[in-house]
DNA sequence: TTGATTGCAAATCCTTTGCAGGGAA
DNA sequence: TTCCCTGCAAAGGATTTGCAATCAA
């Protein structure tokens, strides 16, 4: 993500912040900087770590905290990868949107789909629905897995 | 379901079952029959009331050890909608599979794409991938939730 | 007979919450 | 000064696991 665009989301965490007598504080700001420093998924706890790592202090709660408050602002996604814990990746992450994922072995392939689209103004439009995510995945064997399922069956 | 459908659905059982040298006991056949006469989603907890409720004797464990038989069998899938606890659904349960719903209210439309099969194909051929699932969900706001957050802002 | 399966209760894992002290506006 | 926030530790909820008794094949 480019600097600009950073700016873009901390210019949204604070307007959200302040639109909900919210506070920006200094762990918050720690929270929300690591989050977009993130490249694609993670969970709350990997923050924690990585976070105790760099020798920044923050507690388990506040980060479950601050994350929700990121959820809302639109600036992170929860994202549930077939029953797996809950992941969250950056809603601004335009490119790698859409998931293929291998049940066997976790391989992940990420792309983005621009066919979706139509499909999704179609709903909504509909539905007179306001769409503010989607979520689109496939699940199976890859290539190497496939082959390995049929091994043992044989 | 009709069935028919259901009598396939315990023939794969009964072969996923044989072929991993497992047992088809009792319990396992009175989740199995439960799980396929839910409609919709289910979680869990769900089926251990609904087997208590008919005075039938299963224990927690064994649900859950036998949802994730079920799973591997590929008669049930797991759905986590939007940071969701974990759902089963009937993989064979065509009509309604993808879902938009309303992140305030929580009100689930759904409904079946076969526009995206085009799509699938196409991925999977690319990189040939055995897709056994797949998952489509728009999240946002409904009618009625639209309006109601507009009124808060104001 | 033999090894898989069950139920129970304890253990785990992830997440939320109550509360007292500290901090932003 | 006034609430909002934080960290801690305890609570909660969902799921898993160890173990002895039980049961399908």
């Amino acid at each position: 993500m480019s600097g600009s665009d950073q700016n873009t989301e901390r210019e949204k965490f604070s307007l959200f912040l302040q639109s909900g007598g919210l506070k920006l504080t200094s762990e918050r700001l720690i929270i929300f900087n690591e989050a977009l420093a993130t490249e694609g998924h993670f969970e709350a706890d990997d923050l924690l770590v990585i976070l105790k790592q760099k020798g920044k202090k923050t507690s388990r709660a506040t980060i479950y905290r601050t994350l929700e408050i990121l959820v809302q602002a639109e600036i992170l996604r929860k994202v549930c990868l077939n029953g797996e814990a809950v992941h969250f990746e950056k809603t601004n992450d335009q490119p790698r949107h859409d998931h293929m994922i291998c049940r066997n072995c976790g391989k992940r392939y990420e792309f983005h789909l621009p066919e979706l689209q139509g499909i999704q103004n179609n709903l909504c439009q509909r539905y007179n629905f306001r769409m503010q995510d989607y979520c689109f995945q496939i699940v199976g064997l890859c290539t190497d897995c496939v082959e390995i399922t049929h091994e043992q069956r044989n």
